[in-house]
DNA sequence: GTTTGCGGGCGGA
DNA sequence: TCCGCCCGCAAAC
């Protein structure tokens, strides 16, 4: 998007400044409408093309429910959340399960009542909470040749399986239980036949990632995005090829989501408490990034978007010049508080999500939800907190002069991160990382990133985004943020995923 | 069987 | 009055 967005009469963002989803008459629908945001996240405000097939059908990457509100014009719908499993285990990719809650009701129960695929132990539905402590919504309202698409609220939960994803990875599920099922049967049948050992119905790595069937389960790959199956990354299908079919059901988050997508749950400074604004970045993953790729992203590329993937959207959603420090850092109740104007400003943020409370060491991940009138996300204040503080004062950093000009503006401002990704800084210190986006597709987005990053990014990032401290060292992107350790681990990993990517695939 | 949209109805603020 | 939420229904996939 760009930068004089703001001062373009006809940018869709403009327009987005003037109008709210409840308002009698709409404003005239822009000359140029606003991309497809699959994950919105914040009080964000979109104006899209009446032709546009996702927003006609009212898709989110979030498990939205439709919501009565007696308004038969305005479409509105509440999220769900996500599912966990109870004890948050690691999964052999060091990922973590984040399902996507069945819409229907009964379907959702249903759900609920399995286990999980990697440790047997229950899942948990993890209830949206972040819009005042209740469910994040969202509004469609088809007016002329727009759509409009408003959002309340800030996921406080990580991204659970995109639609598109679970319904490739379902779809893929079914191609690898039917060829199974056609093997046993054929193997029943002609048991003289077939003795070669790959062929034996057994689901492995190997076998799968040896099958090309399994790289064309995405409809449209076009729209494989961060958090969506791709292609590239069967993996979600090698993943649940060893578990029980029957138990796994398709649910599984495709590890190859978390690659990309390690989602990094962090406590929230206590500073996020008092601020009550929008919280850190969003671990929300998926910057539009993808839109513009028409090719097929690389492991690498996913772990840089990941690196990338807070509040690229954001970006996307403020113009450059925005003085976010000095717009947010006072905020002080809850969004819904503000004047209109403010409202007004921020709407268009796009939501820098904070990150969920995802800490392994606590059995109850999520907080209660907030109390009327309170925040609708709470700050876990807990040792990790600290220690992902002083990690993040890690010596990897040194790399990057603005990253140490952060460090020492988050000691005058101890605004949470709003705008820019820990995730940047992040990558920023990894030159892994940079090499990655020289190759990357989008390489040129990101380098845009990296630089608006550079030029504006305010003193906020960091506290909210440390990393909980993780002993198990499964997940090498939450130990990233967390040490210069964990910064080899997580090269580590980028490395592991090069090599996976070019020899595998 | 599940998703999606719609709408009636209830209770709380 | 607004909002969240539950429920049931029907159409579509």
């Amino acid at each position: 998007m760009p930068a004089d967005a703001a001062q373009d009469p006809e940018s869709p963002r403009r327009m987005a400044l003037s109008w709210d989803i409840n308002d009698p008459q709409m404003p005239q629908a822009p000359a140029h409408f606003d991309s497809f945001q699959e994950w919105p996240d914040g009080y964000v405000r979109f104006i899209y093309s009446s032709a546009e097939k996702k927003a006609q059908r009212h898709l989110s990457g979030w498990a939205m429910r439709n919501t009565n509100n007696h308004n038969g014009h305005i479409l509105k719908k509440s999220c769900l959340g996500v599912v966990l499993c109870t004890r948050a285990c690691a999964l052999p990719d060091g990922s973590r399960l984040q399902l996507r809650p069945a819409i229907c009701d009964k379907a959702r129960l249903k759900q609920q009542k399995k286990v999980c695929p990697n440790c047997q132990s229950a899942l948990e539905l993890i209830p949206c909470r972040g819009h005042s402590g209740y469910p994040v919504t969202n509004f469609w309202r088809l007016d002329g040749s727009a759509i409009y698409f408003q959002a309340k609220g800030v996921h406080d939960h990580p991204r659970p399986e995109s639609k598109s994803e679970t319904e490739a990875r379902r779809s893929a599920l079914k191609r690898q239980t039917a060829p199974f099922c056609q093997s046993q049967k054929k193997r029943a049948r002609e048991p003289e036949v077939g003795e070669n050992p790959d062929s034996s119905g057994q689901f492995n790595n190997t076998s799968l990632l040896g099958n090309p069937e399994l790289f064309n389960i995405i409809p449209d790959t076009s729209f494989c995005g961060p958090g969506q199956a791709c292609p590239s990354f069967p993996n979600s299908d090698i993943y649940a090829a060893p578990c029980d079919l029957a138990t796994f059901q398709g649910d599984i988050t495709s590890p190859f989501q978390k690659y990309p997508n390690p989602k990094i749950y962090l406590p929230r400074p206590p500073c996020s408490y008092d601020l009550a604004g929008p919280r850190y970045t969003n671990p929300s993953p998926f910057p539009a990034l993808y839109k513009e790729s028409t090719s097929i992203l690389n492991d690498a590329d996913w772990l840089r978007l990941n690196a990338l993937q807070y509040n690229l959207n954001s970006y996307s959603s403020y113009e450059s010049s925005f003085d976010f420090t000095s717009k947010h850092c006072g905020w002080k109740p809850g969004l819904e508080n503000l004047g209109l104007e403010e409202k007004t400003d921020h709407r268009q943020l796009q939501a820098v999500a904070r990150c969920p409370y995802y800490n392994p060491e606590l059995s109850c991940r999520y907080q209660e939800p907030p109390s009327a009138g309170g925040p609708a996300l709470q700050t876990v204040i807990t040792t990790t907190t600290r220690v992902s503080y002083q990690a993040y004062q890690c010596p990897t950093l040194k790399h990057s002069a603005n990253v140490q000009e952060e460090l020492s503006s988050l000691s005058s401002c101890s605004y949470p991160s709003e705008n820019t990704p820990v995730s940047t800084c992040a990558e920023a210190a990894d030159p892994l990382s940079v090499i990655t986006r020289a190759a990357s597709p989008t390489g040129r987005t990101s380098l845009k990133i990296l630089e608006d990053c550079a030029v504006n990014r305010t003193p906020m990032a960091f506290p909210q985004e440390a990393a909980p401290c993780r002993t198990d060292g499964a997940d090498p992107c939450n130990v990233c943020l967390s040490g210069l350790g964990s910064v080899i681990s997580f090269s580590d990993r980028a490395g592991l995923l090069f090599s996976y990517d070019s020899e595998e695939f």
